[in-house]
DNA sequence: TCAAAAGTGTTCTGTTTACACCCATGG
DNA sequence: CCATGGGTGTAAACAGAACACTTTTGA
């Protein structure tokens, strides 16, 4: 590797404070995929347009980055804006640039996805209408390159949830071992053995059995169970524990 | 979910092609954690400034988006620029955005990371004097939150590297069983056994073992293999296969 | 009394780990 | 002839998959 003068000048210049001045400067929007549990179903939740262009299509819902605030702010600020939604886990998933992307302005998308428990908010307060949770199965083509995000965010989550206990995120507090088993047939798409599943859940080691039953599906009734988040980061901290399903 | 007209009258609004014209619009870096694996180590290209602010630091490659092309385009710009390399694995990391990340100026940084044989490729050609192939162990410190990006690039190149077969990128066409060992070594920051090694690259059958010795290293001489994609490709394709170490 | 969901263990199979000696060759 | 790295197999431990019956209780 030798030294070139006068490579050395242009790379100087490029990393000069003000050479930034002259590059150009692009629309940074934020989308999200968020995803619900619902008893039995994993669903996302839409916006339909209804107006022109695209009008009657669904979307994600989205936003712009502002000035004062990093990505993670914005997720968290376009998801409290149109569902009233806070305190939900978000991650960042995936940038997406194609130039022709919205036909609109040339406008980047930095796309997140978040995890909610359907009942636990109260979405009477909801800021958005023509909202809706539509099953994953069932879903509707998306605008733009949504998609896109959506195929991913779900690849996303499954592989996510295989390894880290985010499962946790999209069920009530207390919940029963069906309701997991559930949630995760639902996420990966098939079928789980019962008792097998069972005890790889009981293995792990991070679960609370209550002295109460969930009464609503069953005339026996279900144990609910509540995630010792404290035990598990203990357990991450301390013997290098690997969630693992 | 109820219908508010005048929520609706503002979503739309925010919805419309001419609104994006009153939203912020930043500047979007592209920068690159370019691996390379050098015999027996994992190597990462830094340039190094040598000019104020942060004279003497270390420093990622990178550039700025333009707004004729995509943020995929752009990393392979700025890798091709300053350092010459073209037909590189390259892939998106994640999208840094603290407001105060570069003191110069509001900027977003998208990170890719790239894999690279580092003896295939004639670095004569190199664009960028004070660029170094560094070990990753001894790597220094870096500007901004470039250290962040490398710790980032390292879980996921781990991560990927177990389930996918891009640690071929970083070899040479031909290579010993010895070679991938020690990229495998390398890359898990581990030692592996050799005979649960071999064992366990050969039942994934997507070597082919050629009737030729690297005489370089040993005095008896080790068979080279090549990755054959075709038939890894063909096997993911027909039978679901995944590559797994 | 029966329908519907809850709860519970064992066997089998495949995968992962641990482990040690002979081979070929150039110097 | 010996130092150096190359090449090879088996047994034990562990993890994952397959599989069916009993319990509870409200209607």
């Amino acid at each position: 590797m030798k030294v070139s003068d006068n490579l050395e000048v242009a790379k100087n210049a490029n990393l000069q404070l003000n050479y930034y001045q002259k590059e150009d400067q692009v629309l940074l929007a934020v989308d999200c995929i968020i995803f619900g549990f619902d008893k039995k179903d994993l669903k996302i939740l839409l916006i339909k347009r209804n107006f022109e262009p695209e009008k009657g299509k669904w979307s994600l819902i989205g936003g712009f980055l502002k000035k004062n605030e990093n990505l993670d702010q914005a997720a968290v600020r376009v998801l409290k804006t149109l569902t009233g939604l806070s305190d939900i886990y978000m991650e960042q998933l995936y940038t997406y640039s194609k130039v022709d992307r919205d036909p609109g302005q040339r406008t980047i998308s930095v796309c997140y996805y978040a995890l909610i428990d359907v009942d636990a908010h109260n979405f009477d307060g909801i800021q958005i209408d023509s909202a809706s949770w539509i099953e994953l199965k069932n879903a509707p083509e998306l605008i733009f390159d949504h998609d896109e995000m959506v195929q991913k965010a779900i690849a996303r989550l499954r592989r996510k949830a295989m390894t880290n206990p985010i499962g946790f995120e999209l069920l009530p507090e207390k919940f029963t071992m069906r309701q997991l088993q559930n949630l995760y047939e639902s996420i990966l798409d098939k079928k789980l053995d019962k008792r097998n599943f069972i005890n790889k859940i009981n293995s792990l080691d991070v679960l609370v059995k209550l002295d109460e039953k969930d009464m609503t599906v069953s005339r026996k009734g279900a144990y609910l169970y509540i995630f010792d988040k404290e035990k598990y980061e203990k357990k991450v901290e301390e013997d290098g524990f690997n969630f693992k399903i």
